[in-house]
DNA sequence: CATCGATATGTACACTCGTACGCATGGGAT
DNA sequence: ATCCCATGCGTACGAGTGTACATATCGATG
């Protein structure tokens, strides 16, 4: 039974979360439901976690920094040549061309800031995140502003079941960039 | 007497249902606890919504309404000189000032669908239902983009704590405006 | 009036859950 | 070598849950 001392165990528990996440829900998360994806016993996980909001936090915190991973790796936000739009449409294009359980979970944790006051500050900390992204190149009126229409979109492809339109998410990200250097108008 | 043969306890049980949902969420919704809120027995609940998934839909699809009467009632959107992005901006202004509580449940209840299949087409419902009020004033891509950026402003707020900026709300809903009619440039 | 089906009600079952708690273990400090 | 305590482990308890079902009641239909 050679468990005993396992450092890695709270990281394991944590990836078991998002794979639980991933296939049930939320709502499927429980500390009994990671211990059998971990391998743990159950004390291990309310050991490692005393709350489940514990779990949550630290599960959406690790689901962010996968996706910023790839923001950074994909994005050539700094080059001064690059269509922003044009960038952001295919990045959104890559995220949906993925399984799509991925953008599930990850709008699925995000989401449960709504109703968990302890996710907030990590949902927070994503949204500014991306914002500081999307800094270099426009200013934070227009880079908020992005982030919310990313949002919507990809929302409404997600809740009612539809398909990803490119094109469609190329043009309306567009009109956000066309005034964002000269508002006041 | 005075329980037995309750034409409208089907509708009484879907406002206990919003009740329930506003003060403990989707998660603390259960047959049993609308029937306390309703002051029906258990068996009740269960015979007009077989299911839980019947209740949540019946409850969104209300919820929904109670929205759609605000949206026809406030918004002028036939006159072809309002200005569509002041009134957007100061319809969700008037949600936001209203008890945070009522908007917080429309969009538990709406994205809710994300997990729940059932949801999603009164979720779609939703969506090209405002779409379509839209619709006098707008070409449809328009339209799909200015319902996907109040939802996304509407989330950063609401999943951030933070606090709505008319003003912020108007610029940038404007700008998808301005190029509604000439796309293709 | 007699019957029937829709509606209403109470109860019971099997299950999952969060949490608490006692005990075992072994690495690192002393 | 010894002790301490963070870590690991198993179990038990009470609370809630969805669901099924047998029974009671009433409006309508013939």
């Amino acid at each position: 039974m050679p468990r005993r001392y396992d450092p890695e165990r709270h990281q394991r528990i944590i990836d078991a979360a998002i794979r639980v996440v991933g296939a049930k829900g939320i709502a499927g998360l429980s500390h009994r439901s990671v211990a059998a994806e971990a391998d743990v016993p159950l004390g291990s996980t309310t050991y490692h976690f005393k709350t489940l909001d514990e779990l949550l936090v630290a599960t959406l915190r690790q689901s962010n920094e996968g996706f910023a991973k790839v923001m950074a790796a994909g994005g050539a936000f700094e080059d001064p040549d690059a269509d922003i739009a044009a960038e952001l449409a295919r990045l959104l294009g890559e995220w949906f061309a993925g399984e799509r359980a991925g953008l599930e979970l990850e709008y699925e944790l995000y989401l449960a800031a709504l109703r968990r006051p302890a996710l907030r500050p990590v949902a927070a900390e994503w949204c500014q995140g991306l914002t500081e992204v999307l800094m270099p190149r426009t200013d934070p009126v227009t880079a908020r502003a992005l982030v919310a229409l990313m949002d919507g979109i990809s929302l409404e492809v997600l809740l009612t079941g539809g398909e990803y339109d490119e094109a469609y998410a190329y043009d309306v990200l567009g009109r956000l960039l066309a005034r964002g250097g000269d508002r006041g108008a």
